[in-house]
DNA sequence: GTATTTGTGGATACAGCGTACGGCAGCGAG
DNA sequence: CTCGCTGCCGTACGCTGTATCCACAAATAC
């Protein structure tokens, strides 16, 4: 089998999937394509170079989905799009935002999200456009982030409520039972458990209409 | 000298904050404490344990900052401060999202912030309170990632706009110059360096106002 | 005072990592 | 046929986190 660039992300990012970014190696990788892991090298200069490959890939999909009508709705779909992705790729939540996105499709992803949102009737000069995407896209990042992590601990320690006071309990219990966090206590324990999507959207959208200056309805 | 928690963390934080999480290494903090390295290992359970000690070393730091006069006040200063923790320890921001913030000062920062947006009019019950401080977390998660990121690699390129378009301008001109990405191009090359600090607040102040419903002025 | 137990700090060892580098095979030139 | 070069490939190095074992000191039992 001829390797190339294309092939060697595409095992990358199933090892990354099944194992995460810890249990992805080189050595793995190229034992998974059935050559050393030096010929790794030939197509790629180090482990970094092969990340951004992977990530770009990644964005590839996302830049798909900026096709709608609207500047407002294909902002909607990319933060979408990456939010799915994401929960696709977890190790990809852990890269946004920690590294420049320089990749072709990420940049495709950029100009679509900010001449999306240069066409918002509230962006008059480019300073606003700045910090427009800055505020969106620092947005996106974070709720990505956060929704990983969750979702992570929540399979780590078991999905249902007895196995997650079981686990996570005897220490956040004891903690919460100080008495010194009663608010963070009631969003634990009273918290209805939102779904994560609707709870995504309806944030993604309050920030956007905030941002771009919509009067709330 | 004896060992403890406390010290082994503060070692820890003072060498990422020079050589950065990569250049983190159990046999590093114990040469600096002058031990052996397995030494560590009766104060600590593994090294994720002690990266969980010097997160919290940091969240202390900004748990002092909560004691506005108003809800809106502290919850801006907590943003702030979590910010400047970041730019200061930016390994912080390499973290931050990316694990379960448990520890006890951790709770706290949680717990003020959780607090004071209960505090906001437009919080009504706790589906809201969820929403809203999950909105904020993520702005703030995100916007500080993108700041700290963006700092690396203008201090890895050189500040100054000729290095800049000397070290990334190869390739990164090449793409812009494809006319491709041409709402991108307008930002990088025409984009004026706003005041950091300023976009963080403008930006964090217009999503808050968003997610509690203030009118904006 | 001696013998035995206990605990503590240290060194060594192992499996795995990213990657530099030396050697070898094949091939074109003379 | 021989020489030199070019590209491929495995080995090896320095590093990581951490398990395990061992020597020695202190403390307890007789």
């Amino acid at each position: 089998m001829q390797l190339s660039r294309d092939k060697i992300a595409a095992t990358a990012i199933g090892l990354a999937d099944a194992h995460g970014l810890d249990g992805l190696s080189l050595r793995k990788i190229a034992k998974d394509l059935g050559v050393g892991p030096m010929r790794l090298y030939d197509y790629v200069i180090n482990k970094s170079e092969l990340l951004d490959l992977m990530v770009d890939v990644v964005y590839a999909r996302i830049a798909e989905a900026g096709q709608g009508s609207g500047w407002r709705d294909r902002v909607l779909a990319i933060a979408h799009a990456t939010r799915e992705a994401a929960l696709d790729h977890e190790w990809f939540s852990d890269v946004l935002g920690g590294r420049p996105h320089l990749g072709p499709h990420a940049l495709a992803v950029g100009e679509a999200t900010a001449s999306a949102l240069d066409a918002s009737p509230a962006v008059r000069n480019i300073d606003d456009l700045q910090r427009v995407v800055g505020a969106l896209n620092a947005f996106v990042i974070g709720a990505v982030r956060r929704e990983v992590t969750e979702r992570r601990t929540a399979r780590s320690t078991g999905t249902d409520e007895a196995a997650f006071q079981a686990r996570l309990g005897p220490y956040l219990r004891r903690m919460l039972n100080t008495g010194r966090y009663p608010t963070v206590a009631r969003l634990v324990i009273d918290g209805a458990h939102l779904d994560a999507r609707e709870t995504f959207h309806h944030n993604l959208t309050t920030i956007l209409d905030g941002i771009t200056g919509r009067r709330p309805t």
